[in-house]
DNA sequence: TGGCAATTTTAGCCTTGCCTAAATTTATTT
DNA sequence: AAATAAATTTAGGCAAGGCTAAAATTGCCA
């Protein structure tokens, strides 16, 4: 069976949306990601169904099949083996990368991929942290600890926050923090468990402990 | 102006039917080379020639125009840098890189290209010997010479043929010469004219000095 | 030069993906 | 529990690219 362009971009997102495969998905949601209208995202639907790699009923959102969470974890591990070339030799920023990513992770040659990967010394994770799915589609799920659990000096990638509140995101959004962000703990207060970080190797930032405890992150 | 992948492909085809844009092309060798029908080439020239990349009267033929060619320059400048990455990078063979980078000359970023060509140490020519076009279009004409002139223990890739006659390819093609392909001289017999070839690296070839004559060669 | 053959184009239809507008179903609210 | 609102699907169309069959044009040859 093989997938169009438009058929893998709609699997990926559904994988994306259901956070890894898990919960079911709107037609909304769906639309909204790949920039088009509900009645379209219908459409295909029905064709990903008929392939079986989706379970659909009408009106009830979609989940991914295994097939199909197969063939978005393919799609995922190209994009980001592209990432880490792009980034680790041709001297991209990371904020280029995305969509040139977008572009070659439709490029279908199995042997392109292996010899990619062999090229690259097989890396684990993409220049974001996210973790690069395996030639059989198994992604190393990598281990959430709250930034205040970091040693002094240890660095690690912004994976997840624990309390999503509006007030909490705005904080992040204000000082320029994301999913992704490479954080390192260059000062910690005893006192008051406050902490100074590098954040992307760049920049200083004075936080909390209590912001600290609800920043989790991944070893990078 | 942006041209979609079958434009591309159709304007690429084009340009190399033409000999490099100079002859008139008819609509069914180009319906050939693109293993497609001749009524779907007349739809694609009619859009082509609308968007002013081709010079098309109908029953006439067609001939590419000075935007279509730097247009399809472009697309075999970046066929030609992936064929480099794909052998000298990635350890392909240089018979298992077409069908790849027939997909990578489409993927549209500047500055992916820009970074490949330094990446790669702005090669001038491809695996199989062919001038890679700058970054403006200009691509380097390598001078041809008979193969009969070359100097013993000389070295050229195989870029046309004299006499085209089909008893004349079908030779050719029986010993298994084909356009590209590595010649080097190992054996000159200087009562005839005769000589022995090395092929592609490989294997031995014997051919007359008749042979030799009708096969132009570039330097490597 | 007239006529047949080869080439090319037109006509009409198909598939993929997308769209808008109009149903339809589900969810919420009073 | 009805009524309105939100989400989703259907209906009908459009553009890109392709195909087959039929018509038109060109070219060759007797």
């Amino acid at each position: 069976m093989t997938l169009s362009f438009a058929e893998e971009n709609y699997l990926k997102a559904i994988y994306h949306l259901s956070g890894d495969g898990n919960e079911p998905v709107s037609t909304n949601a769906i639309a909204e990601v790949l920039n088009t209208k509900a009645a379209s995202v219908s459409d295909m639907l029905k064709k990903l169904s008929q392939k079986g790699v989706i379970n659909y009923q009408r009106y009830q959102g979609v989940r991914i099949s295994p097939t199909g969470a197969k063939a978005a974890l393919m799609v995922i591990r190209k994009h980001r083996l592209w990432e880490v070339f792009l980034v680790e030799k041709l001297k991209f920023n990371w904020d280029e990368v995305h969509e040139v990513a977008e572009q070659l992770e439709h490029i279908k040659s199995p042997l392109l991929i292996k010899r990619l990967d062999e090229f690259l010394g097989f890396p684990k994770v993409d220049p974001h942290g996210d973790p690069i799915p395996d030639e059989n589609g198994e992604i190393l799920v990598r281990p959430q600890i709250p930034l205040s659990e970091l040693p002094l000096h240890g660095a690690g990638s912004l994976a997840a926050v624990d309390d999503s509140s509006t007030v909490f995101l705005q904080y992040l959004d204000k000082v320029g923090l994301y999913i992704g962000a490479k954080l390192e703990i260059v000062e910690r207060v005893e006192f008051d468990g406050s902490m100074q970080l590098r954040v992307d190797d760049d920049r200083l930032l004075f936080i909390t402990e209590q912001a600290a405890k609800n920043i989790m992150i991944t070893e990078l």
